[in-house]
DNA sequence: TTACCTGCAAAGAGTTTGCAGGTAG
DNA sequence: CTACCTGCAAACTCTTTGCAGGTAA
């Protein structure tokens, strides 16, 4: 019943981090799932807590969760407001955005088509296209 | 040399707002421009107060900005991190985000062609598309 | 005169940082 | 043993709110 812990080890490692049980409780939390996984610090904190049943640090988890990203096992996504949103899927893809729940779910890089990218401006490459499709309830009004 | 200031007013009232001085300085701000105009509140702030050569309160540009927002005078850009950034051009096109800088500079609707959308999860509607097109110098090392 | 507005300051929300005691290697 | 990590709390940044005095209609 004990997981394999290798696979995390080796993910914390590479992001220049030491294996503590903190961080392997992270690991489980983002990585031991099969479903895309969109979440905020505050959110994946409450999840690591329920999951190893006693508190962590915010500064544990603020500080694993921005090592990952910047090794490339989370993406942070733009969204509107002041809350930061990650993923666990790093391949290409995007989003929808629902209004009314505050949800994000993946699209598949297969379902949207972009046919003409413009030109970088000069002495610039583009480095990635995000896009967030926003979905709410037909009666739904878009103002506050 | 007094700019005309009735299409300032009528755009407050209609928002729902008293024409003061103080919101007229920030309309002229917003709107008395050719290009389109990229803000934070707290740069908005400031050029206000350039212009108008006095201070100004952070409430009153916050409540004026967000009654512009509700009533599609602005339109809010979704951006990673935590600052929140509107854009005068309420018509709908693109963004290129400069990591390096971090400025915003208009795409063109019609130089970004999308051939395939997602279907809406059902029960909705999807209300708009969001795309940001990251880009940096060559040498950009995209990790923080 | 009444309802709304301004400016200030305090309160909130989210994120980052500093440090003393603890742990991995 | 040394360097790194954890937990806590304080500090920061950005945004929102409450309120007393002021202004538009």
């Amino acid at each position: 019943m004990i997981s394999d812990l290798k696979p995390y080890v080796e993910r914390l490692r590479s992001s220049g981090l030491r294996p503590t049980k903190q961080r392997l409780s992270i690991c489980k939390v983002l990585f031991d799932r099969k479903a895309t996984f969109h979440f905020t610090i505050d959110q994946l904190k409450k999840k690591i807590e329920k999951s190893r049943k006693s508190k962590i640090s915010l500064a544990t988890v603020y500080n694993t969760v921005h090592a990952f990203k910047n090794n490339g096992y989370l993406k942070e996504i733009s969204l509107r407001g002041n809350k930061t949103f990650f993923d666990t899927n790093v391949t290409s893809h995007y989003h929808f955005y629902d209004y009314e729940t505050g949800e994000l779910m993946d699209i598949k890089n297969e379902e949207i088509i972009v046919n003409k990218l413009p030109l970088a401006p000069k002495g610039k490459k583009i480095k990635d296209v995000e896009i967030i499709v926003r979905v709410a309830n037909n009666n739904h009004n878009q103002k506050k």
